[in-house]
RNA sequence: GUCCCCGUCGUCUAGCGGUCUAGGAUCCCGGUCUUUCAAGCCGGAGGCGGGGGUUCGAAUCCCCCCGGGGACACCA
């Protein structure tokens, strides 16, 4: 099957949800498996629905999640071969005019059988359908007819989609059949459910692809998500791009709806964050800190690459996405710190004087690596005839504005000396001033 | 309502007549490690929708029921 030929055809109507991605992706996977083509095809048959920024939104979806198209194409732009291919059903009388539409005559028994590749044969009586239309009033097609048009003069060998066009299928066929045209071979993959198990929609919250960018999603853990639902490859959960390639195949798609669940995306982008090269994670990092208004660009950029790929490397570890890193990286700006929920008890009096004697020493170090640093305070803390145990936390509250976040050493390492030190000093004098 | 699809732990899934006292992942709960929290490691809870068949033998095949979903437009 080198000469396969796949499409996915959106209609630009809105954002492109996350299940329409997937049947992107399993198209994508199945051109670049088989070495094929990918085709992107924009249906905007419907001009009072379709916009562009919609088709723009699209191209950015899938350009984010680099799921490249071969061949582009908009229906829009081949109305005039619809209108030709609606004058030859005429003529042939497969087809009639009334009110202004052209409609579609269908059969009035028999049945009509759908060779899905993933469903098998699935046989419709032609009973239940009636006659439809496949040219609007004002000439343009519509969906059906169009498709099939555009499906056949593009040579599609595959029609990949959703579920829920299988019904459509049977109407296809018989276009098909009119035209003495020979159809693709059909695979339907199951849809993709909300909690509640209803087609995923925008009620079920976040569904459009670039609201899980903006929430800081990795585009290769969305993938390795989207491929796992429907599909799978023994007991592997972790995908990278070119094992999908090689892995996929319709043989391996499910016939059952799955149920979009985001705790186990939450978990593959976890992993996928401690995967990424630490030097373009630190890029998005940049990009998140900013987006999340947690530092300026100034400011992040004063803060250099070398730190910024360390913070990167340190905060993926207890961190789901780059926002939750983005917030977890305010300790490395100025600026003043929260005191979190729950450290109250940590800052009591009594650290006061340790806090002030650690930030003298630690202000004394030339080099501020974690080893120094840990050495410096434990040799301190000797002295102080006190544990790490006692003053860990107090030190991280007072340096990072958090209770929990990366090991001790590199977390101050990280912060640098010089606001570790002003904010040692400043969380002991406001104990001293808080004694009440 | 009609037609169509589907039905293994809460969720994603493996399983394609015997190797299943049903495996993995996630989630949840313990334990361990420890300067926090994660991660890691160890352990635990949790499922073949129901009923009939077929067969020496069924999660796997057939039928019925039940349940869920989708489609029924001059939207795609």
């Amino acid at each position: 099957m080198s000469n396969v030929r796949v499409r996915f055809a959106p209609s630009p109507t809105g954002y492109l949800h996350v299940g329409g991605a997937r049947t992107a992706l399993f198209n994508w996977l199945f051109a670049r498996h088989h070495g094929g083509t990918f085709i992107l095809r924009i249906e905007d048959t419907d001009r009072t629905r379709s916009t562009e920024e919609a088709i723009d939104q699209i191209k950015e979806s899938l350009n984010w999640l680099t799921l490249d198209w071969d061949e582009y194409y908009r229906q829009t732009d081949r109305l005039e071969r619809h209108r030709e291919i609606a004058e030859e059903l005429l003529s042939k009388g497969a087809a009639y005019e009334s009110e202004g539409a052209v409609w579609f005559r269908a059969p009035r028994s028999g049945i009509t059988a759908v060779e899905d590749l993933i469903l098998g044969r699935v046989e419709f009586s032609n009973s239940e359908f009636k006659d439809f239309v496949i040219l609007r009033s004002d000439r343009t097609p519509t969906y059906n007819f169009a498709c099939v048009v555009d499906d056949h003069d593009m040579g599609m060998t595959h029609v990949i989609r959703g579920d829920e066009h299988l019904n459509n299928t049977p109407k296809q066929l018989w276009i098909y059949e009119a035209l003495g045209w020979d159809p693709p071979s059909f695979a339907h993959i199951p849809l993709i459910l909300g909690p509640d198990r209803t087609k995923l929609s925008k009620r079920h919250g976040a569904v459009s692809v670039l609201e899980y960018r903006r929430r800081g999603f990795l585009p290769e853990a969305l993938v390795n998500f989207l491929a796992r639902l429907g599909w799978s490859h023994g007991d592997q959960e972790i995908f990278t791009r070119e094992e999908l390639i090689r892995y996929f195949d319709l043989n391996g798609v499910r016939s059952a709806a799955a149920v979009f669940d985001e705790a186990k995306l939450l978990w593959l982008n976890h992993e996928w964050l401690r995967r990424t090269d630490p030097g373009r994670l630190a890029d998005l990092l940049a990009e998140y800190i900013v987006q999340e208004g947690v530092a300026t660009e100034e400011e992040v950029r004063a803060l250099g690459k070398e730190r910024l790929v360390r913070a990167a490397e340190l905060l993926r570890e207890r961190n789901k996405t780059l926002v939750d890193m983005a917030h977890a990286a305010r300790f490395l700006f100025p600026g003043e710190l929260p005191v979190p929920e729950g450290a109250e008890k940590f800052l009591v009096p009594e650290i006061a004087t340790p806090l002030e004697e650690i930030a003298a020493a630690l202000e004394g170090l030339y080099e501020f690596t974690p080893q120094a640093v840990e050495e410096c305070i434990r040799e301190k803390l000797a002295e102080l005839g006190l544990r790490l145990k006692d003053v860990a936390q107090p030190i991280r509250v007072a340096a990072s504005g958090r209770t929990v976040g990366p090991g001790l050493f590199d977390l101050l390492t990280l912060a640098g000396k010089e606001l570790v030190v002003e904010r040692l000093r400043a969380a002991s004098r406001r104990l001293r001033g808080d004694v009440k």
